[in-house]
DNA sequence: GTCTATACGAAGATAGAC
DNA sequence: GTCTATCTTCGTATAGAC
């Protein structure tokens, strides 16, 4: 019962940073929402509820580079729908009260802080992820990386739409958008091709 | 000197909003950055705290909404320009601790309440103004309100990476991309042509 | 218009009993 | 492992003097 207390305590984290951000994880909530007994949170987190936001964080990152790398089929557009799904029906089935806890994690808390540098890490980590992937499907590194980013900027601010406006419609925009750029990019930026010309912008 | 404080109130509410979310503005705070008098705040905003996060997201809003105004010449990517350039701007003259602070509120607040709906107001402003441009441009109705909601949401999730990782890569590349996708929707979304042809996705 | 003082509540963390 | 105080800090808001 021991883990399972764990356990809920931090996918509540969880729900209250997609729902409210860092500062909507207070430990009366996290206990009430989670059932946890209150004696609980410094016994299984020792570090109070820094660590809970750190782990609360990093379950959120894993989530999604668990989808991608569970969804290995190598087309890059089959991906994306793969990603585009889990978010419609995270969006969906909270009735859009859930966001991405990472992004959450990282707007509401202070420039310098070490919640900040996690998020960071775990854009990175899909970052990669993603170039692994579009490269693998023959795309040259340099576009590879800017699309990559491209994906991940254009699916999180499209999901802070759809939260915002409880509605599934700019995320199915963007993905049919990425899905024309990704089609693309892929005719013309093979890896024996040379890179894209692009202006200073 | 009225007008002054109030005013100086106001900007810093949203410094604290791109800094730290909503919650990061705290009277305190905003008494001690602004400079402004401690017995100021009730007479200048007699709803208090809330009206403060209030104007301070429709003055964030505001901004954005006079830069696409202000530079109407016509051309799309032009505009992308000017917009990249005020977003690269305001991150590196913060150091890159200021974010979209329409966005934070957004995050930052429970999903019912005013502050979400008052974002979302602003979202659809940027994008009626988008559309207006993206039509006048020639593109038809379709493409164009897809394009408006690819170029918020790729531009804001760009900005929360930018801040992340204090750097302007992110923002660099997704103008690059969206550069690119403007250009290739221009040459086959003309107002006299059929609507793409679009996935389920 | 602005100041100080204060009421009131909420939140994080710790101590010690069970 | 869990519970119940309790300490302390912080934040909003109000009251009344200047």
């Amino acid at each position: 019962m021991a883990r399972d207390t764990r356990k809920a305590m931090v996918l509540t984290a969880v729900e209250l940073l997609r729902e409210r951000g860092a500062d909507g994880i207070t430990l009366d909530t996290l206990v009430n929402r989670s059932g946890a007994p209150r004696g609980s949170i410094y016994h299984h987190f020792p570090g109070g509820r820094t660590q809970i936001l750190d782990e609360a964080v990093q379950l959120g990152g894993d989530t999604i580079a668990s989808l991608i790398a569970d969804s290995a089929d190598g087309d890059p557009i089959a991906l994306l729908d793969s990603i585009a799904a889990f978010w419609r029906k995270t969006l969906t089935d909270s009735g859009f009260t859930a966001g991405c806890p990472v992004v959450s994690a990282a707007i509401s808390s202070a420039p310098d802080s070490p919640l900040v540098r996690h998020a960071q890490q775990i854009f990175a980590t899909w970052r990669g992820q993603l170039i692994e992937r579009l490269t693998a499907d023959g795309l040259n590194a340099t576009t590879a990386g800017r699309l990559a980013t491209m994906c991940i900027a254009a699916i999180q601010g499209a999901i802070i739409m759809c939260r915002t406006e409880a509605s599934v419609q700019p995320l199915d925009d963007v993905a049919g958008e990425l899905q024309v750029l990704l089609s693309a990019r892929s005719l013309f930026c093979q890896t024996d091709a040379p890179a894209d010309r692009r202006g200073t912008t």
